[in-house]
DNA sequence: GTAATATATGACCTGACAGTCAAAATTTAA
DNA sequence: TTAAATTTTGACTGTCAGGTCATATATTAC
C-alpha cells in the first residue's frame, strides 16, 4: 500500500473512532493528513469506502490470528481461551479498529450491515469451535450462538467498560490480568464438570 | 404528555433504531408522523433534545423495574438472575431502544458520551450488587467491573445476534429460553461452589 | 362571543459536506 | 532529455439537512 493511502487510511481509522463515521468529514480527514481532497479521492473512490477497507483489514487480522494460534490445540476450551486471549491482545492494540466495529454492529444502516456480514462469518468460525466441544463433551451443553455471541459481548463489554474509565487517568489496559478475570468469571466454568 | 410530541417521539425512536441517529432526517420523521417541521420544533427544541429524551426515559425503565424487582430479594445472585431477566424482557420489547442505546454506547461522538453517563449510572447499581455478593461470599472472587459489564454484554451481544439472525425468518425470542441458556451458561457459574 | 393561549404550518435561510475536474507537479521509463 | 504515466491540487458544484419565523388555526377560559 502507497504510504499517503496508509496515511489516509490510518487517519480515517482515528477520526472514526474519535468522532464517528458521520461526524468525520473528508475535509478533516484530509486537512489532518496533510493532502488535498482530490488525493483522497483518488487513492478511495469514496468515504464508505474507506469504511469498508477499514472493516476488511481488522476482520482480516482477527480470523489470521484465531487460525494459526488455534491450529495446534485440539481441547475446545483451549481454543476458546487462545481466542478470547487474542481478542483481548487485538482489541487493546486497535483500539480505534473495535471501537468502529462494535459501534457499527449494533447499528442498522447499510453501512452496517456490510461491517455485521464480516462479523457473522468471524463469529460463524467460534461457533464451530463451540459445537465442536460440545459434542465432544469438553462444554456443557448449552445453545452454540449463544456462548459464542455472549463471549464476544462480554469481552467487548468488559474491556470497553475497562478502557473508558481509565481513559480520564490513563492507566494502561493489563492484558493479562484481564484475561484471567474473564477466564475465571467465565470461560473456565464453560468446561463440563 | 401530548398525543402529537408522544408519536413524534416513538417515530423518531423507531427510524434512529431502523437506521441510525445521523442517517434519519427530521423531513423524514415529520413526513412519517404527518406534521409540518415546525411541529416538530414546537415540541422539542432540537434533534439531540429528541435522542436525550428517549435515552432517558429507557434507562429510567430499566432502573426503576430493577429496583422493584430486587428490592424483596436478599441473595446476590438472585438479584443478578432478576436482573438478567428483566434486562432480556425489556431489551426484546423496546428492541428499538436498545438497538439506539447500545449502538451509542461504543460511539465516541458528544450524543455518546451523554449515553455513557447514564450507562454507568445503570451499571453502577449492577455494580454494588456484585461487590455485595462479593463481600457476602455469594459469587465467587472476581473483578466486579468485568462480571458486571460482562453480563451487560453478554446478554445484549447474544440477544441482538439472535434477533438479528431470527430478522429475516421471522421467528419470535423465547424470552425464558434465553434466560434459561444465559443463565446456564454464565450467571449460575458465578456462584460460590 | 371574544380575548388569550397553545398548537401547527411550510416557505425560507444557512452552513456543511460529499464528490468533481481541469490543470499542475512529480515520478518513471527509455 | 523528453514523453508518458502517476499522483496531487484546490476551487467549484449541487444537494441536503437542521433550524427559524411570520402567519394561521384550534383550544381554552371567562
Amino acid at each position: 500500500m502507497n504510504k499517503t493511502k496508509r496515511k489516509i487510511f490510518e487517519t480515517s481509522m482515528k477520526l472514526f473512532a474519535e468522532k464517528g463515521y458521520d461526524a468525520t468529514s473528508i475535509e478533516e480527514i484530509t486537512a489532518t493528513v496533510g493532502v488535498a481532497k482530490g488525493t483522497l479521492y483518488y487513492h478511495f473512490s469514496s468515504k464508505e469506502e474507506i469504511f469498508k477497507f477499514l472493516v476488511e483489514e481488522g476482520i482480516k487480522l482477527l480470523k489470521n490470528s484465531i487460525s494459526i494460534k488455534t491450529a495446534k490445540l485440539t481441547n475446545s476450551l483451549d481454543k476458546l481461551r487462545a481466542i478470547v486471549l487474542i481478542e483481548i491482545k487485538i482489541l487493546v492494540k486497535y483500539e480505534n479498529f473495535i471501537t468502529i466495529v462494535l459501534s457499527d454492529l449494533w447499528g442498522t444502516s447499510k453501512r452496517s450491515k456490510l461491517c455485521r456480514n464480516y462479523f457473522y462469518e468471524y463469529m460463524d468460525i467460534i461457533d464451530k469451535i463451540v459445537i465442536e466441544g460440545i459434542e465432544k463433551g469438553e462444554i456443557i451443553d448449552a445453545d452454540p450462538n449463544v456462548i459464542s455471541s455472549g463471549i464476544f459481548g462480554f469481552i467487548g463489554t468488559s474491556l470497553i467498560y475497562k478502557l473508558r474509565k481509565n481513559e480520564n487517568n490513563n492507566k494502561q489496559i493489563d492484558v493479562l490480568e484481564l484475561f484471567r478475570q474473564i477466564d475465571k468469571s467465565f470461560i473456565i466454568k464453560l468446561a463440563r464438570a
